[in-house]
DNA sequence: TCAGATTGCTAGCTAAACTAGCAATACCTC
DNA sequence: GAGGTATTGCTAGTTTAGCTAGCAATCTGA
């Protein structure tokens, strides 16, 4: 995760310790994602919309082909192509934006979040059941470490 | 990151919490490395691939054009082809296996280390100084968590 | 010693990104 | 309001980076 940087006391072991951590949940998590080329019949790209709406739609905010290129740092014309693959699949829908014209609104079909829990469901119970052993201190802290962390290097989401 | 779940008390409010954020430091991660296709002059595998070669030549391991593929999760066909563009580019060697003649070892230049912290380095550093307010015994806990979450989630790496 | 597995490669194909440019709509300044 | 500018989502055509199939060289084990 670093070089050009030697962690000399513990406390600078520790924390290149957490980094490199990160790294490589992150990376799992990458290749569960891409992994779905198999299992579901839908590549990267379009799974991590699918997660997008998903996340959004828990959060009761609406999402545009806008936000998905944005999310996935795609240009608009691949966003099209995607939602064009995601529609014909059945997991989406295109609507119109309610109050801009140019906009659309894209929601999901009830088959795509049956699909989506088919295909996760088992990881996502294993990793709530790894979490499940730490207590609310510890997760507190977990969540708020992550948090930062995002924070620092993302300004977005 | 659930649904068909819905956290009833307070510790599985936590939960929830935890793997809210992974999913976003995850995202923030994936969309990090795949913004480097501005950045540096290549494109998402080609970085990660970089990462691999990083992190192994830190931990003393080699790395063969076969652990690049199965790290990346694509064919050996397309890991001839990366490897073709990072040797193009500058960045990797291929040097014969001393032992075995069928294979390879993957080597970096200098010049790939310095451009893959001239790229990262201000995101590293942004990441360090999140973990440094952190004591070590909260370090630890994140650490010990996300190594669980890893082992939960891919038996690999 | 020899049959089968493994490694990394080439050739040819496909999928999914890209750029450029367009019409429709929204927004901002006068 | 009116006119210029920005934004949205789309089409068309191109490029990139993955895939499968199959090969020679090498290793391994019965």
């Amino acid at each position: 995760m670093s070089e050009r940087w030697l962690p000399q006391t513990e406390h600078e072991h520790a924390v290149m310790r957490v980094l490199t951590s990160i790294r490589a949940v992150s990376d799992a998590m990458e290749r569960m994602h891409s992994g779905m080329k198999g299992d579901m019949d839908m590549n990267a790209s379009d799974v991590a919309a699918l997660r997008l709406l998903i996340i959004r739609e828990r959060q009761g905010r609406s999402v545009s082909p806008r936000d998905i290129a944005r999310h996935l740092r795609i240009s608009t014309a691949s966003t099209t192509k995607l939602l064009d693959r995601l529609v014909d699949s059945g997991h989406v829908q295109r609507r119109p934006h309610p109050s801009d014209g140019r906009g659309r609104v894209v929601v999901l079909t009830e088959d795509a979040r049956n699909a989506f829990f088919r295909v996760f469901g088992d990881r996502l119970r294993a990793m709530r059941t790894v979490a499940l052993d730490y207590d609310e201190a510890e997760l507190g802290v977990v969540a708020r470490f992550l948090d930062d962390l995002c924070g620092a290097m993302d300004p977005e989401d």
